[in-house]
DNA sequence: ATTTAAAATTACAATTTTGTCACTTAATAA
DNA sequence: TTATTAAGTGACAAAATTGTAATTTTAAAT
């Protein structure tokens, strides 16, 4: 269940939100104590802050500018004053939504649904690249096709990633050799090729063939 | 450079908008005709979409739902009409912003780049993750902290992935060893032990001591 | 303070990875 | 066709990685 964590001084405000966001299926949860309200919130470790612009000591801005010093959890504003300047100050000090009162429960919701998602896609998961005829398990260095699997060397992997980064166009042998060496310039142009072989080899192990087309005198690209 | 495409009718606004996202470092590129826009956005394999809900012959939030289910580059909704409803569908459409005309320019840039920022994180960008302390560069198996950089071993990369997977909360020796050797039930426990130590040495050659906490009995935490 | 067990350290040998060499094959141009 | 050059192949040695063994250190429990 995803953790969603309310700063708001105002109770009445704060309990409805928190009774709302419980009913639609979050762990909602409101800190009451502001005294370190950015230690706290750092320590809470929610998926979403919602965050009141105009708190009793300090301001909200300055909350969230502090929160972002150290987290990447999506933030969002909540304000009763519609201001331009507020929204722009949050915004730059990296509020992902802005949302002004009396808001509109749904868009509030349809805001936080968005932010959640797009962190699921996007967080530390990106773990296994889905390259559809194949997966790429970038922290187990092996490739799966159907049931078949094959581990792949550093060389391998990089060679292979920077083909899916560029898939469907020609990478030429110069920017992989780039992107591998960087400034090691002693490099023997064949390195690239036996490493290349190596990488089609392994790929042929799971039934890959030809999958990276030789384009002569351009380079690679990967199908 | 980061590429912007602009879907937008009124030529001025369109080309205002243009020339303003170039001065500001951008790649925006405007599309004009809007026969097979789903398609062609989709060709164009931009950063960020701008994307006006009154085009001409289809409603940007039909574009808008068509291009997610294919995409997941960030979308902001661009409108002149105020309206909650047509926030509310363009939010559940996937857009991820919502912005009425006559906008304020800075806050749209604001949300610009905040999207393209989260998006860099996101995506199968998600080559560099970035702790705070240190950037764990996946792709090139490397750890990079202010200037210095070190080269990781696949199993130094495995070991460090999944302890900052559960960065903050203490993972058991059993959980790494299950992932890293799966069944191998041969595997020492002593194994892990010099793994780590090995992991460690490297993590204090770019000035990153003790961020792995050793939690006697318990396993091992990455502060 | 002593005992005990968990974790750290050091060293070493087996295995894997990597770059290079010498040579072959294949595509394009003359 | 022939010449030319890009790319592929197989083999080998140097370097890096990895698992294990032997030993020491450290933290908790008695």
């Amino acid at each position: 269940m995803q953790k969603i964590l309310i700063i708001e001084d105002d109770e009445k405000i704060r309990d409805e939100l928190e009774s709302f966001l419980n009913k639609h299926g979050y762990n909602a949860k409101a800190l009451i104590n502001l005294d370190n309200v950015v230690e706290d919130i750092l320590k809470e470790k929610a998926d979403l802050i919602l965050l009141d612009i105009n708190l009793p000591y300090m301001d909200g801005e300055y909350v969230c500018k502090e929160v972002r010093k150290t987290s990447n959890v999506p933030i969002i504003m909540v304000t009763s004053r519609d201001s331009e300047l507020d929204e722009l100050i949050s915004l730059n000090y990296g509020a992902d939504q802005y949302v002004t009162k009396p808001y509109n429960i749904q868009i509030l919701l349809a805001k936080i649904i968005g932010l959640l998602k797009r962190n699921q896609n996007a967080g530390i998961n990106q773990d296994k690249i889905d390259c559809k005829e194949f997966i790429l398990n970038r922290s187990k260095s092996i490739i799966e096709k159907d049931d078949l699997k094959v581990e792949l060397t550093k060389n391998e992997i990089s060679i292979l990633y920077f083909l899916i980064l560029h898939r469907g166009s020609i990478v030429s042998r110069e920017d992989i050799i780039e992107y591998l060496w960087e400034s090691e310039a002693f490099i023997d142009d064949n390195t690239l090729t036996v490493n290349m072989k190596r990488l089609r080899r392994k790929l042929e192990e799971v039934g890959l063939d030809d999958i990276i087309e030789t384009k002569r005198g351009q380079g690679y690209m990967l199908k």
